[in-house]
DNA sequence: ACAGTCTCTGAAACCGTTTTCAGGCAAGGT
DNA sequence: ACCTTGCCTGAAAACGGTTTCAGAGACTGT
């Protein structure tokens, strides 16, 4: 409650300069280090951050940006970016932008001056946010989703393009032609590469998708939830859905659900991004999986890398790591019929 | 790249003191403000937090540590808490304890000086972090959890002994009386309270739960599967179980399925805390409810109160908001018989 | 024209550190 | 003895703001 001790009473107390005081902490030789230990532990001393980076520039903090932490993706991505700092000083702070591009800016605004380095996965691609931070030269790393070259940034992306080829090749395989996708906002990267990674393997089946067989879902559940509604709606529905985020496929299983369309007897389901969850469901889910945690872990690296970079910046750099098809149950062969829905009494 | 302009540059481009600056940031009437403000946007001159709260005493940051951002209910808490500070001038920093009291005492020391007030879920009752921060005086709110009262901190609690009794007696009124609890940690409140509400409605309705029925899940889904696989293994296993949160219940229907036990024609479950994929699980889940966002939304005002409190603090304030049970249909009538176990095979 | 208000102003002190600078003091070489 | 060298030290100047203080003008009312 009184007011905490300030390096001068340390010194006081050590009988020493605060200079003194100030190099001891800082590690170097001091003739009274006992003293001043003692008289550290005695008065709680704790160095102020304000005025410790007001004088150095430094804030030793790093900032981890992220649509949204709730999302088990990003939780970990957190994970891995924490496990790479976890013994060293720096203090991590986590924000949310629920995917918005204002909100982003204001977060942005807000972290700049206060981190010395930050970990973004940006709302939008062509927003300029990220650019905040290029002009304050502010270290950052890009995770899983980019902006338009400025050569400032490094990341750390995934193979997008690839999985979702991989997941609708899949489908092909099973024997279906009607394979719609439920897109997740196509103004961001993983979005819209998912999305032309359905296009272009559709394309080169030979198969033109029909009208209404792209739905977007904004990368939310309740965006998949309507998403689903929409694509079952159709006069001729689709055999199989490649659904472009794990928070989408949870709303497109409860549009399943309550229309009362068998999985994957009816209607043949595969999602982006694996989940503790995707195992129990019944049928368990058929998914495109990849390193989350370790995305997080090597961003962190390279963001650390970079951070204690003496002199000008090397050029920006970019990895992309791969995804892999984890074969569950929710995918079968494409039903021959019209679509048989059992119908399920559901409130108004 | 070039170092970013301060107040003085401003002044100096506005022809006036840095005093009158200053003040018209502050809000103060000032002459000069058409011009002082044209040279800040000119400079794009933005405050240098470390400098304010050096010399202002005042951070402008809250710190919202919980211990598991990636649980759906502490999900919730953020966005509700959020919710309150979105238009305001506060910076909100999130951190993750990972339910370990070491990692809580590094946050906490690490964030002592950095904020002007805290949300906090501690990660255990009798760990001393909290005490850090009534020492150092930061206003601080304590979520779902509570420390042995010191009289310093306001609480938003639910009312755990309460949804953990009308659990059990849900369960009771379906004719159960070898009903099984997964607990959580006992070291928290809502781990130690939701135990206490399972035992003393067990007592009241004149049941011994019998040796083994009650186990420890750590609110990790990896220990709720290792609570299910236990009971389980029982010689005489319950007909219903009890699990006191949402990551733990996830575990255990990972375990029910890997066994394939049928819910509920063999074991009846009834989870605490709602999810997104309560509902579409097969059968969908019952379980215990509660306002999480309002929960986390409430701390927030009343964190924001007690820092705009002059003067010396008023007693502590606990709020305890109420359960609801949301039926759905993973709790039916006790088997009679033995369990019946449908084999599946599962590799290695 | 004058005192009394009122509003606005700049200089300077201050917040708690780090860092430069110019020594002081002991040890080592001659 | 003396001069160098090397370590360690304290005083003082930053860092970028806010706030106190005293004073300068510009208004009022008489």
């Amino acid at each position: 409650m009184s007011k905490s001790p300030t390096i001068t009473d340390v010194a006081d107390e050590a009988g020493v300069s605060v200079s003194t005081v100030s190099r001891h902490l800082r590690g170097d030789r001091v003739r009274a280090a006992k003293r001043i230990d003692r008289a550290i532990t005695l008065l709680r001393y704790r160095p102020s951050p304000a005025a410790q980076s007001l004088k150095s520039g430094k804030t030793g903090a790093i900032a981890l940006v992220v649509p949204d932490v709730a999302n088990p993706f990003f939780a970990a991505v957190v994970r891995g970016a924490e496990s790479i700092t976890a013994q060293g000083g720096q203090t991590i702070f986590l924000a949310n932008t629920d995917e918005s591009d204002e909100r982003e800016a204001e977060i942005i605004e807000d972290l700049v001056s206060r981190v010395d380095g930050m970990l973004l996965a940006p709302a939008s691609e062509n927003n300029p946010n990220p650019q905040r931070l290029a002009d304050a030269g502010v270290p950052t790393v890009l995770i899983d989703r980019e902006v338009p070259s400025t050569g400032f940034f490094d990341a750390v992306l995934i193979d997008n393009h690839g999985g979702a080829r991989s997941a609708i090749e899949h489908l092909l395989a099973k024997g279906h032609e009607r394979i719609a996708t439920i897109a997740g906002s196509v103004e961001s990267t993983p979005g819209r590469l998912r999305l032309e990674g359905y296009l272009a393997t559709m394309a080169e089946a030979g198969i033109e998708p029909p009208a209404g067989f792209v739905q977007s879902g904004g990368f939310m559940e309740h965006g998949g939830y309507q998403a689903m509604m929409q694509l079952l709606a159709l006069a001729d529905p689709p055999t199989s859905v490649f659904v472009a985020n794990n928070l989408m496929t949870i709303g497109a299983l409860r549009a399943i659900k309550d229309i009362g369309v068998k999985v994957p007897g009816d209607l043949s389901i595969i999602g982006f991004d694996d989940h503790p969850f995707s195992e129990i469901l019944d049928p368990p889910l058929t998914v495109i999986d990849r390193p989350m945690e370790q995305q997080g872990a090597l961003a962190m690296r390279m963001l650390l890398s970079r951070m204690n970079e003496d002199v000008l910046p090397r050029a920006a750099k970019r990895v992309i790591l791969d995804t892999r098809l984890v074969e569950r149950a929710s995918c079968g062969p494409p039903r021959r019929s019209p679509m048989s829905i059992r119908h399920r009494a559901r409130g108004p």
